[in-house]
DNA sequence: AATCCGGGGCA
DNA sequence: TGCCCAGGATT
């Protein structure tokens, strides 16, 4: 056998044995009993660590258990259910595959590579995981994690995305032999190749003494695994002020907040957060909230700052409270509502993290700064 | 080729 | 603090 087949069974039979569970994981090689939970995990799954994952997949997985739930629910049911795992437009995209899947394919996953990619949310990453997780049929795939381990074993330079096209090329000439152990076992084969990469070939500090194709890796034997790839070029985070304004009401004897709908595109698309005004500058996004909150009638108090940091953005939210007397229920022409206080604060179910770590700085006894 | 889109865990 | 994560869509 040549030393590329052999670190292919020393990979799957590393796999076998050192496999983490998931729930979404079929432990047995072949096809996945569940191609629909393949569907949305791998969704999930898109720049999202696993651990992230495990609870809203349950969570997911028991309110919409398969494409015609889904497909039957509106829309924002299934972005409020996304709530908390970011990327929001994933959510949209898994109901209009669903739908799609309904539609189109009688409610069944199709396996054509062509077919899944014309499915929203599935780009080629996506496509080679359904194909060879839920299928099992032998195609490449390429993720953070193969891109760095193939980088290494074949210890190649370049830029980020010079990296990129070689990793597809690589993963395509593994499956390429026909008595290659890979396309023996084509679904234990990716996911052992994303496995290695995120419990031993780690970016940074790879444990190369416990990995089981040490000898097979160029970068290894060289001694410069630890450097590729090279570090990314990275988008500078830039700051946003803003102005947070939670409006507290007692109904029905209990705290309620004034949450308000984000438009369908753009940051938190469709999910409910408390008022944000975005400025220039604190001083700004204060004066934007204090003129709203005039208009209304309200009394606004301090209750200090939030920092919430995304990939390329960090928010400086100064969050104002206000308590009002009896809700105006009367707005309800407007995508707003009143949610109980606990419920935003228990897991804010179609609230942004944003929005739920706002309100618990208003509410909060003794934050204000 | 760049940019946008969340949130969290970890050194 | 910086880095990266089972990426894809848009421009």
């Amino acid at each position: 056998m040549s030393a590329d087949l052999e670190r292919q069974r020393a990979l799957l039979a590393w796999f076998a044995e050192a496999q983490r569970t998931m729930p979404w994981r079929h432990p047995r090689p072949g096809p996945h009993p569940r191609p629909y939970a393949v569907l949305v995990s791998e969704l999930m799954l898109q720049q999202t660590r696993v651990d992230a994952v495990i609870e809203p997949f349950a969570r997911w997985m028991r309110r919409f258990p398969d494409f015609a739930s889904l497909a039957a629910a509106p829309v924002d049911a299934a972005v409020e259910a996304w709530a908390g795992l970011g990327y929001y437009r994933r959510a949209r995209a898994l109901h209009a595959a669903a739908r799609r899947v309904v539609e189109e394919h009688g409610g069944v996953l199709p396996q054509d590579a062509d077919a899944l990619a014309a499915l929203p949310g599935v780009g080629p990453y996506t496509v080679g995981a359904l194909r060879s997780i839920a299928f099992d049929r032998p195609a490449a795939l390429v993720d953070g994690n193969v891109a760095r381990v193939l980088a290494r074993w074949h210890a190649s330079e370049g830029d980020e995305a010079s990296l990129r096209k070689r990793a597809w090329r690589d993963a395509e000439a593994e499956l390429a032999a026909e008595d290659a152990p890979a396309r023996g076992a084509p679904s234990q084969w990716s996911q052992a190749l994303m496995e290695l990469g995120a419990t031993v070939c780690k970016p940074g500090e790879p444990d190369c003494a416990g990995c089981p194709v040490h000898a097979g890796c160029r970068a290894a034997a060289l001694g410069v695994a630890a450097t590729i790839p090279p570090p990314r070029k990275r988008a500078p985070v830039r700051d946003v002020f803003a102005a947070a304004l939670v409006i507290v009401a007692q109904r029905d004897g209990r705290p309620h907040v004034w949450l308000r709908k984000q438009p369908e595109h753009g940051r938190w698309a469709g999910l409910w957060q408390p008022p944000l005004f975005e400025a220039q500058s604190t001083e700004a996004a204060l004066s934007a909230a204090q003129a709203f909150a005039a208009d209304a009638g309200l009394h606004l108090v301090a209750r200090g700052e939030v920092e919430h940091v995304l990939t390329h953005r960090r928010y400086r939210v100064s969050v104002l409270a206000a308590t009002v007397e009896l809700p105006p229920r009367s707005v309800d022409a407007e995508p707003t509502r009143w949610s109980p206080l606990a419920e935003i604060r228990g897991r804010g179910d179609g609230v942004s993290r944003l929005g739920v770590r706002v309100v618990d700085a208003a509410t909060s006894s003794g934050s204000s700064s």
